[in-house]
RNA sequence: GGACGGGUGGGUGAGUGGCUAAAACCAGCAGACUGUAAAUCUGCCGCUCCUUGCGGGCUACGGAGGUUCGAAUCCUCCCCCGUCCA
């Protein structure tokens, strides 16, 4: 069996320690993936991510659908060789940019029209060809296309957005199916709902029932409460079955990680170390860095006292201040560096936890910390 | 020496009588960023006062005068800068 997900340990909390194998190599969980939506984590080479032990890599399938296109990929050898990623890939359905892309999208039962963002072009995703250009990406993991919803939304436009996506993911999963892909990759359904935990606990006991390989709880992080969160988040894992991955689409922020982690999450994604990175904004132990600012100009010490990445090691925060300054693209190299390293550092702190029992001191820890505020 | 052109807030540079503390861009200061339309976006950006308000006062478009109810804008002289002619 080329996929293969067993949990390692519970902890008391409902964290799990586990590991994911793939026919691109093994994913220990709980896990974070950096994002490379255009099959890019910006700013860093594949060498880099590697140092960095990065075990798995989000592209998304709207962006490369569009640009380089699906078929190009698939005639170039595939995602992997395309971009010279070796490990794991999970590819995003394009669901979210239902989402993000709300101004340039129709939204039917049949599926979503978009206009390009990048020529204005029309183009239509449905469930379907949604597989079908994950497919011919190769990516190891594959996700369902759904329908992500705003917060805060009406119970009725969640409900019927859940049901819709309910729908997708048979639809999904059949076609999968059908093509004989569901050996080649593995398929994830995504519970929706909104916020609404009656329509999360009716959107996971519908996916379980697609029986899925993994389960996805998305609509989530897009503006409500970090309690808010936590709380559907425990709606739906509660349900999933213990024995299958849970991936909690689009989080977090670094001191909310290890939350949930609690509520039983073993895979996790957000744009915030790469995009802040570019932004000027570091993550560090006692908080965020925004590295513009002006009481940096002069300051020789490291970004992050007690962190040991490369970064941290050899440059001055005056020196990253300067590279930002000057619009340097080092600057946004450096900075996605050391944002990486130290998601993937909690990350490996959390697995740590679980393994010895600590988890809830870890995480309360990491909640103090940030609280305290920045440097 | 002469003829033109030009001197605007930290910079570039709009603005040719009131709607101008003066466009826009840059620089600077601060903030945001959660399955990436993001190396992006937002706010502030002469000084000052307070009852922080589409609030008051002061200063400001090379300098000094003047015209006008009102001048960065018109007039006079002066000082600089550029180009060209001697």
């Amino acid at each position: 069996m080329a996929f293969y997900f067993e949990v390692l340990k519970t902890d008391p909390s409902g964290a799990r320690l586990g590991r994911l194998t793939t026919p691109h190599g093994v994913i220990d969980t709980p896990a974070f993936m950096p994002v490379g939506t255009a099959a890019t984590v910006k700013g860093m080479t594949q060498e880099m991510l590697e140092g960095l032990g990065v075990q798995v890599l989000l592209c998304n399938t709207y962006h490369l659908y569009l640009r380089p296109g699906h078929e190009a990929i698939r005639r170039l050898g595939g995602l992997h060789r395309f971009m010279s990623w070796p490990h794991a890939i999970l590819t995003d359905s394009g669901g979210y940019q239902v989402f993000s892309l709300a101004d340039l999208r129709k939204v039917t039962d049949e599926g979503v029209r978009f206009r390009s963002h990048l020529d204005g072009s029309e183009h239509f995703l449905t469930p379907e060809k949604a597989v079908e250009v994950q497919l011919a990406l190769g990516s190891d993991i594959q996700m369902v296309l759904d329908e992500c919803i705003e917060y805060p939304a009406s119970h009725e436009h969640a409900r019927h957005a859940a049901a819709r996506t309910r729908d997708w993911a048979r639809r999904s999963r059949d076609y999968l199916a059908a093509h004989g892909g569901a050996s080649q990759q593995m398929q994830f359904g995504i519970v929706q709902g909104g916020a609404y935990a009656d329509l999360r606990r009716q959107s996971a006991d519908q996916m379980i029932e697609l029986d899925f390989p993994g389960y996805a709880v998305g609509g989530l992080a897009v503006g409500e409460p970090h309690t808010l969160t936590c709380e559907m988040t425990a709606e739906v894992t509660a349900r999933l079955p213990a024995e299958r991955p849970r991936y909690l689409m689009g989080v977090g922020k670094p001191e909310d990680l290890a939350d949930y982690v609690r509520h039983g999450i073993d895979m996790m994604d957000c744009v915030l170390p790469t995009r802040n990175a570019r932004n000027g904004c570091l993550f560090t132990s006692q908080g965020r860095v925004l590295i513009k600012n002006a009481c940096y100009a002069e300051d020789p010490g490291p970004v992050d006292e007690s962190c040991r990445c490369l970064v941290c090691r050899r440059y001055s925060r005056a020196y990253l201040r300067h590279l930002f300054m000057a619009n340097e693209i080092l600057a946004a190299v450096l900075n996605t560096h050391h944002n990486l390293y130290f998601y993937l550092d909690i990350m490996r702190k959390i697995r740590d936890a679980i393994l010895f029992g600590d988890l809830a001191g870890f995480s309360s820890e990491l909640q103090a910390r940030f609280e305290a505020g920045s440097p």
